[in-house]
This record gives C-alpha cells, structure tokens and sequence, in this order.
DNA sequence: TGGTTACTTTACAATATGCTCAAACTTTTT
DNA sequence: AAAAAGTTTGAGCATATTGTAAAGTAACCA
C-alpha cells in the first residue's frame, strides 16, 4: 500500500502545517485533564465556587488523597490556584479557559451526540 | 477530617449543580480524543484537506492499522466522516467543534504555559 | 511545648484503560 | 484469481487512576 498523495509538494505542505511535536504534547496534556471523569466533576464543583480539599473530597465522595493528587495535577496544568486560611487550603479555578472549554464539551453533548443518540 | 462546608444546603447545591456521570462521561470522552498526540496529528492534516487512509499512514509515518483504529475513533466520536472511490477511503472532519477546540489548546499554549515556562 | 487538624508527598499495589502493531478478513479493482 | 486499500480482532506493552500506608509540613489549640 503506497501512499496516494499525487503531489509530493501536497504532502510536504501538510506535514508543514502540523505543529511541533512540543506543542502538540502539550495541547494533548491540557486536553487530558478534561478527560477525566472526577477532574471535570472538580472543575464543575470549582466552578460554582471556591472550595477546600476536604469539601471536595466530600462533595465528590473521594479518597482525600485521590483529591489531593489530582488537584497537584490540576496545578500543574494551570487550572487552579489556592491559598491557605490558617490549617485550610482554598482551591479556585484560575484558568479563564477552563469555563469555555467545559462549555464547548456541553455543547458537543446536546448538538452532536444526542441526535447521534437520539436517531 | 470533616467536611469544612458549614452550610450544608451548599454542598448539596453544588452536588445538585454537577452534571449527570453520563454527561461527565460524554464529555470525558470527547475531550479525550484531544488528549493523543496522534489524534491531534491526524486532525490537524485532515484540517488542511481531505484524505485517504495510506495518505495518513504516511504523512504522520504511522502504521496503517494505527491510522485505521484512531480514525475508527474519531468517527464513533463523530469527528469525521468518510466517502469510497473505488479501492480508496477518503476521510475529511465533519465536526465543526473541531477547529474550535484545536485553537483553543494553541491559545493555552500561547497564553499559559509558555509564560509559566519562560517565566 | 505537645498534640491535633488539614493537607501534601512519596512509594507501592491493583485495576483499568489506551496505544501500537501483526495477522486475518472484507471490499473493490483488474 | 490475485492484488490493493482498509477494517477488525487479539495480544503485548505502557500509562493512568485509585487507594493504602507512612512520613512530612504548616497552622492551630491547650
């Protein structure tokens, strides 16, 4: 099976077009984080407002450790910040994408796979 | 360690907020398609122009039936469609979330990682 | 000062999931 | 009938998630 690409210049451009394999790792990592099921369920939860582990682990019916795991993840990728109030750590949403994107993938939701769903 | 939320009509608003798991899942999975390197390779050449199987083999140098599972994938995410003639399948993104979400991880990128990088 | 609370971090095991490729199979062409 | 383009299945390998356990940090309280 050869490749069918008439034009070598075509494949050249689209080869050119693609980003550096850096950024593109590093698009895969953001996305990641969206890609699972307790991280978004936390975003949702940060999104309505700022909240301490231990709300989060209760909220979310988690192992204080799990949440605390992934929340280093979180802060890592830039999502969240927090800060301390005396033994409490506040965690927030700081990344002004983060909003957008959960709304994109609930736009996803209801235009594309529900009437995929739906028939 | 208890829970820290005094208000506990609180944490049942914020419970009551959080999607369905359904819907987290939903969402998980759509933003997972995004979290592969491979995938976001494969869908940042077919955002150039349509293309058949062996095309994407070779541009991206990946084995054929890499190309030919990923893009099974993207199509049960309902990421692209394709078309036959004759011998050749040519695939081509139907989904016009797609260029959103892309620029939207070159925007993080741009705007979060690389100032935490260079500092 | 000493003890407790809230949380982090490290290490490790168990489970699950995902990516890649090879081999067998389908479809179409010649 | 044979070859070419893709698909599908199954296996191996790697990685991710979750939790347990243990040690460590930071702040509060008595």
């Amino acid at each position: 099976m050869d490749s069918l690409l008439v034009d070598l210049e075509t494949l050249a451009t689209i080869q050119n077009y693609l980003p550096s394999n850096a950024d593109l790792a590093d698009m895969a990592n953001f996305f990641s984080v969206f890609g699972d099921v307790t991280r978004l369920k936390m975003l949702s939860a940060l999104s309505v407002d700022e909240l301490c582990v231990s709300d989060i682990s209760t909220i979310l019916d988690l192992n204080q450790t799990t949440v605390s795991h992934q929340l280093k993840l979180l802060r890592d990728a830039g999502m969240v910040s927090y800060r301390r109030d005396g033994k409490i750590i506040y965690y927030r949403i700081i990344n002004k994408f983060v909003q957008e994107v959960m709304l994109m993938g609930a736009s996803y939701i209801c235009e594309i796979l529900t009437p995929r769903k739906t028939g």
